[in-house]
RNA sequence: AGGUCCCUAGCUCAACCGGCAGAGCACUCGGCUCUUAACCGAGGGGUUUCGGGUUCAAGUCCCGAGGGACCUACCA
């Protein structure tokens, strides 16, 4: 044991506790009695959901095969001379039934000196018990890993939310709808996957550490390369490279993956989140709709099982098309104006005042800010089925292309919201080389101005469309959480300090 | 970063106006050969997040620290 630290040794004295000194013992007494706590293997034959479907329903009598199964014990009914057991494998839960007869006086002693924990892998025919509950008829077991540590209690579950996150292992083990959400996240991802390879989409990797953080105003988490000397950023967005992928002639990439953003969390913001950009040449915004629409809705069937959700009593209805509305129009829908378009900067925010909303105080907000500004006020929160929200100011959307009709207010820019939530940002990629370069200096303190992004749009891009979709929000949005960390296994915590 | 609230046994929760820190599950011992939150009897388990203060007496009141939740701001 050299190679503990003598910090490990501390933790682990400093943890110890009477549930655990007791099992520690136990421990060491099933090794006296020549039964090792944590054998190398066990060769289950089934799966226990595969037993729980085979058998769903109705078996006479028990079965000639004997099945090996193996997981977790989760509960024991001890009756003296016989017992039940709940075991519980990444699969599902079954019970065990055994008795003194069937074991013999030695292994039944040793199970009953087990702890709700433990793993065992246990041998027997499958039956119905008198009371009518399929189970395993226990006539061996073995001993596959011995626990030191008492469980949460299975009937309330795990509540503590801080709990619940710095182990998650304990959430998923007690708390069964956990594990459903994070099983529809990993479906939610390869759906998305699978729908883009489909369509002739290359997955690709670019660098996650960049020397200028772009393609999102947010601010990066700074970092440092010691043998370069140089500080590197943690990506706040993967737009710039996978631009400079199509201008070398891959013309349909994506890349799912996580970006950074160092700012404040809260239950819409986690600093590392995950997102999916898609760029595809000779695309346009409208394109980027049609698509953004197939893959969340075909996403969401193969993740919870159908596009038609009940979120809170509510129905999300998510089947296409979904409804499209600019920007402005929907602003001057909620608060009644019209001509939005022609009305100054100045002017909207007077309006703002009358009608008693706290401007951000810094600054004189541009026409476009302020457009957005009254869109967050006035129509975000009551955006619950799935909506585009089409043609966004150009002086919020440095990255994307005017409108083609020559309004050069306005952009070929859509967000699009899903269950309340901004779950994507889209655009007709900006490509005229000297146009982006005057709207990153137009920007004050926002876009970082990556030059050598700069430098390649100068050899052509052609014609493309961008998405970008974040996948927890997406999430959250399916499956009805209120809080990101409901749908990230580990989010972010401050560091706790014994 | 600012505001409000929370932290009691391994887990879920009690503890009135400041008066001996408790229950259920889990654990230990005893009983029980078809139970299922098994049941019956007995028992062990606490630095009440941490550090100060007020008081004869603090889980409870006051001050500070740590962690968490929510709201606001930055953002997706």
């Amino acid at each position: 044991m050299s190679w503990l630290s003598n910090r490990d040794r501390e933790v682990s004295s400093e943890d110890s506790n009477v549930l655990r000194d007791q099992r520690v013992e136990k421990l060491q007494s099933i090794r006296e009695d020549g039964v090792e706590p944590y054998p190398y293997t066990f060769n289950r034959t089934r799966e226990i959901a595969d037993i729980l479907e085979e058998f769903d329903g109705d078996l006479e009598e028990e079965t000639k095969n004997h099945e090996k199964l193996a997981g977790r014990m989760v509960g024991f009914r001890d009756m003296g001379k016989a017992c039940f057991l709940d075991l519980k494998d990444g699969s599902g839960e079954l019970q065990g039934y055994t008795n003194v007869d069937l074991l013999g006086e030695d292994d039944y002693e040793l199970l009953q000196a087990l702890d709700i924990g433990d793993f065992i892998g246990v041998t027997g025919p499958i039956f119905v018990t008198n009371r009518g509950e399929l189970s395993v008829k226990v006539k061996g077991f073995q001993l596959l890993s011995k626990s030191l540590m008492p469980l949460p209690e299975k009937w309330h579950g795990l509540k503590d939310v801080e709990k619940r996150y710095r182990q998650r292992y304990l959430d998923l083990l007690v708390n069964d709808e956990v594990k459903e959400t994070f099983v529809a996240r990993s479906k939610l991802i390869s759906s998305f996957r699978r729908q883009l390879d489909d369509e002739g989409f290359l997955e690709v990797e670019t660098p996650l550490m960049q020397p200028a953080a772009g393609g999102a105003t947010a601010e990066p988490f700074v970092t440092h390369h010691n043998a370069l000397e140089q500080d590197l950023y943690l990506r706040i967005a993967p737009e710039l490279y996978l631009k400079r992928l199509v201008i070398g002639g891959m013309e349909r990439v994506y890349e799912l993956g996580k970006n950074f953003r160092n700012e404040g969390v809260s239950t819409e913001h986690n600093p590392e989140f995950t997102t999916v950009e898609i760029y595809q040449a000779y695309a346009d915004y409208e394109d980027a709709m049609n698509l953004t629409e197939r893959l969340i809705a075909r996403g969401t069937e193969d993740a919870v099982g159908t596009s038609k959700l009940d979120v809170n009593g509510e129905t999300l209805d998510l089947r296409p098309p979904w409804d499209r509305t600019s920007i402005v129009e929907s602003v001057e829908k909620a608060t009644g104006t019209s001509d939005l378009s022609e009305t100054s900067a100045a002017e909207l925010k007077s309006f703002a005042e009358e009608e008693g909303l706290d401007l951000p105080e810094e600054g004189d907000l541009s026409w476009g800010e302020t457009v957005e500004f009254l869109f967050e006020e006035y129509v975000e929160d009551d955006l619950f089925q799935p909506t585009f929200i089409t043609d966004f100011p150009t002086d919020v959307s440095p990255l994307a292309k005017t409108k083609r009709d020559g309004d050069r207010q306005l952009t070929e820019r859509f967000e699009v919201f899903v269950g309340g939530l901004e779950v994507g940002n889209a655009f007709t990629e900006l490509n005229d080389p000297l146009e982006q370069r005057e709207r990153f200096s137009g920007q004050e303190d926002g876009e970082t101005k990556d030059e050598d992004f700069l430098a390649a749009l100068e050899y052509g891009m052609p014609p493309t469309a961008g998405i970008g979709i974040g996948l927890d929000r997406l999430l959250m949005a399916i499956t009805g959480s209120d809080s990101i960390r409901e749908v990230i296994l580990f989010p972010a915590m401050r560091r706790k300090d014994e």
